[in-house]
DNA sequence: TTTATAAATTATAATGATTGTAATTGACAC
DNA sequence: GTGTCAATTACAATCATTATAATTTATAAA
């Protein structure tokens, strides 16, 4: 954990940014629920717990700076809300996800399946690739479970 | 085109809904800009001029429902609007999308290049795949010359 | 230690997209 | 014609996000 606020620390600086208080408490919130898929009002909430003075606005910005330094990715699964999610170490890019249509979960899949795609869309498209976003919507498999026992 | 209206009509009408006036205008627009990848508000703008007393809730409404039926796909770019796509025919998923970073422009691929990460998802994830969103970002061709040609 | 300067933050207001509501209209069946 | 129900309109309300001005904090020079 706190290698990884270091690393993070040394990211901003290395663009001349500072790693305050309250964007040190940000980034904790986002290693803590890394599973999850937060919201910049969740992330303000859970942050307002460890430093209560803390303002929405603040917030905002500082997933803004971590998105552009791409240390978060941003989201959007077609509710009304972006989501961050941290970027796993090492990752050139940003992983899958699969939403279940059913339960509303999310997982992660973190192997980067798109390299052969990414290859076509770039010889055959001539688009030079920098980033991708790769949503499944379906049902999982718990919940797949659950609609064979009920038929 | 009138075949196009057609076969929406018999869509809607399978499940008890009616192709109105207004909805007739608003899928007219959707299918003469079909190359585009309009906001309700765009689409809000140019249903108007066929018809003006047309409100923009019911542009929402409508746009909601095409989107229930799967006759337009909802997708969002990352601004801040949601976008509205429609699905080419006979299309079992939703068409893939390259958003250039440099100047903005959306190219489409109709291709389906996913049958083989889906099936990995499907084997190994135990996900059952029902649709996809996938866009490529990074810099379109057009882009790509001109920065060869400035440097 | 003061003073200056810029970056960062707070509190609040404003914006912009989207959704909800109540009243009205229109189509269709009896 | 009257009743019924879906659809629409006009408008208000909501929700996420961004902008603004005032204040604080950090850093560096004097
Ligand atoms: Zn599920
Ligand atoms: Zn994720
Ligand atoms: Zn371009
Ligand atoms: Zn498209």
């Amino acid at each position: 954990m706190e290698h990884r606020i270091d690393r993070i620390k040394k990211q901003l600086h290395s663009q001349s940014y500072k790693l305050t208080p309250q964007r040190e408490a940000t980034v904790r919130v986002l290693l803590e629920r890394e599973e999850d898929h937060l919201s910049a009002e969740e992330v303000y909430l859970l942050v307002k717990e460890k430093a209560p003075e803390i303002g929405l606005a603040t917030v905002y910005r500082t997933l803004e700076l971590l998105s552009e330094l791409k240390i978060v990715d941003k989201i959007n699964f077609g509710d009304g809300v972006s989501r961050y999610d941290l970027r796993k170490e090492g990752a050139a890019h940003f992983h899958h996800h699969l939403v279940c249509m059913e339960c509303g979960s999310v997982e992660e899949i973190v192997e980067d399946l798109l390299d052969d795609v990414e290859k076509i869309v770039q010889d055959d498209w001539g688009f030079q690739v920098k980033d991708h976003r790769l949503t499944f919507h379906g049902v999982c498999r718990q919940c797949q479970k659950e609609v064979a026992q009920t038929s």
